[in-house]
RNA sequence: GUCCCGGUAGCUCAGUUGGAUAGAGCAACGGACUUCUAAUCCGUAGGUCGAGGGUUCGAAUCCUUCCCGGGACGCCA
């Protein structure tokens, strides 16, 4: 509907031109939007606001125009106005939406999809936590964002992949080896330090109890290397396999694992850094290799690779990133820490440099998290690799709740995540409003069911009984949906599909209150019950993009 | 010092890419259960949009200068 009136306006401006009334120019970007006032119509546009300047015109003088020559035929627009400094304001049939939940119905669970993407490939890489530990809330955020928005991108029209890069090669590993070495000779009774940049996460002591159980101390007498690569192998494992089984809790699946020791394996680093280099964006300093990022905008150059010869993180992720062009992402997006954001411009320079757009590398930075319980902050190290994990977190707080409240705020606000609030089982918590919804959704149909009523189609039903203010506010917001997937998608934004949740449950929740859906009067009783139907569609489809569930009973 | 993010109601946050009278939840206050789930609803109150300047028909939104909070500036990742 909106983009049918777009289509009209800008014909109208066509013709307005062709007829002289409007000087030659190009139509102006403008907008149809839903107004936020009712008594501004069902839809309104700026049209002729944005022509004002081009057209050297007075915008309600041009707004006149603009509806003498728009042809209306075959839209539901009832009514046209001009108001204000010059919007023009669109009444529909007071019916029109009602027709959305046959669509609603006939769709199922597929209502909402558009096609935005038009199949383009997008990867969505996420998480990416090193397998040295646990993961951690900033991981958290990650992985809930990261998962809802490939969700969303896919209903959007793209073609979208999972992927998770596992940091298992490099100085990390180096350095985790001689933590878990420390550990194991320790756990043997040796007096050794953990060394003072190592891994202090006491989960490695447990790691190190299980390589004892199967290995006990036949790695106590060999030489240093051998023994921490087998520390290393065995600890990778485990770890991962934790990493895994938590984000599957968590209700993300990846469809790729691709792993960074591969590409040092394949040469693929190797290879990068000579076609930069025959690009002449690699000079050598102080016997290490350096990146020009300043060519590319950056503050200052980066090194690729060290003077003992090793390759940097860096150098690894520009194989990797061009890895992932060259299996053909159109779009390749990237979900990180704040703390990482300076590592934005050189990646993207880098991809530049390699003859790519920059901007198909597209970084999303998320703020930090804050826990509070009791209302006050909960005290995490890194240094002593103390903090919440995320699988205690879900043991806390379930995978709902923290799934929601993880993508309910915009990745660039600073994260507050009230554990009392997540755990609560009242009105305040959002998670529990929502889903509550949809659980007496579902028990109104138990209760048909159990006095001997059918579920009715919407076809058969005589929708326009639907009139009080709460079904109609209700179905307005059904009809809306769609338009939401698309600003979430466009805005690469999770929290408004957490919001616009919110506000159909409450929308739903005064209709509830305001009017019984099963009545004496079948034919009212039979259109709220359609009603009721669309609006649990409505919300198990948009639960379903953001991995909470849509219990039945509660 | 440079760069990034934020500053909007008591608190936590939205704000449809520059639009019409700035919104929601919680907290506060006052109401509604003989009902398909009161885990709900209805109502009231609450604002110099951090501050100043600029751009224009029009600014929370754009440009600029400051102030405050967080983060990043390594041959770590």
């Amino acid at each position: 509907m909106q983009s049918q009136l777009a289509q009209r306006l800008a014909q109208a401006v066509e013709k307005a031109i062709q007829d002289g009334e409007i000087p030659p120019l190009t139509v102006p970007e403008f907008i149809v939007e839903v107004p936020r006032e009712k008594g501004h119509g069902d839809f309104a546009t700026n049209l002729a606001l944005m022509l004002a300047k081009p057209a050297k015109n007075a915008p309600r003088k041009l707004a006149e125009i603009i509806v003498n020559k728009l042809e209306l035929a075959g839209t539901s627009v009832q009514k046209v106005e001009i108001a204000g400094p010059g919007f023009i304001n669109f009444h529909l049939d007071p019916y029109w939406m009602h027709r959305v939940l046959l669509q609603v119905e006939e769709q199922g669970e597929h209502y909402g999809r558009v096609d935005l993407g038009e199949g383009t490939k997008v990867q969505v890489e996420f998480v990416s936590a090193n397998p040295t530990g646990l993961l951690h809330m900033g991981n958290a955020r990650g992985a809930a964002l990261g998962d809802s928005l490939a969700s969303i991108l896919e209903f959007a029209g793209y073609d979208v992949q999972r992927e998770y890069y596992i940091n298992d090669a490099g100085n990390q590993i180096e350095n985790f080896g001689r933590s878990l070495e420390a550990r194991y000779l320790q756990q043997l009774g040796q007096d050794v330090p953990l060394p003072e940049e190592g891994y202090h996460g006491e989960d490695l002591i447990d790691t190190v109890k299980n390589f004892i159980q199967q290995y006990q101390d036949k790695y106590l007498n060999v030489d240093g290397a051998t023994r921490r690569e087998k520390l290393v192998q065995f600890a990778l494992k485990e770890k991962l396999t934790a990493i895994k089984n938590t984000l599957l809790d968590f209700g993300v699946i990846y469809d790729v694992w691709f792993s960074e020791q591969s590409l040092h394996q394949s040469g693929a680093i190797e290879e990068t850094i000579k076609e930069l280099q025959q690009k002449g964006y690699i000079y050598e300093h102080e016997n290490a290799l350096w990146f020009k990022a300043t060519a590319f905008g950056d503050e200052k150059d980066e090194v690729v690779v060290r003077s003992n010869g090793i390759p940097t993180y860096f150098a690894a992720d520009i194989a990797y990133h061009k890895n992932k062009f060259q299996r053909g992402f159109q779009r390749v997006i990237n979900i990180w820490g704040a703390d990482h954001h300076g590592h934005v411009n050189r990646m993207k320079g880098s991809m530049e440099a390699l003859g790519y757009n920059r901007d198909s590398l597209e970084i999303i930075l998320m703020q930090l998290v804050r826990l509070l319980r009791g209302g006050e902050v909960v005290r995490m190290s890194k240094r002593t690799g103390r903090f919440v994990t995320l699988s205690e977190l879900i043991a806390e707080v379930g995978k709902d709740a923290a799934r929601y409240f993880f993508i309910m705020r915009s990745p660039d606000s600073h994260l507050e995540f009230d554990l009392d609030l997540a755990k609560s089982q009242t009105n305040d918590n959002p998670v529990f409003y929502i889903q509550y919804a949809h659980a007496r959704i579902c028990s109104i149909f138990r209760q048909l069911a159990e006095r001997g009523g059918e579920k009715p189609t919407a076809k058969e039903v005589d929708l326009k009984v639907l009139q009080n203010e709460q079904e109609i506010n209700l179905i307005r917001k059904l009809a809306h949906f769609p338009v939401e997937i698309s600003m979430a998608a466009q805005t690469m934004a999770p929290h408004r599909i957490a919001k616009y949740l919110h506000e159909l449950a409450g929308l739903f929740h005064s209709f509830y209150n305001s009017s019984r859906v099963i009545v004496d009067d079948p034919r009212l009783s039979a259109a709220r019950l359609v009603l009721v139907n669309a609006t649990g569609i409505v919300l198990r489809n948009g639960l379903r993009l953001i991995g909470v569930s849509a219990p039945e009973k509660m």
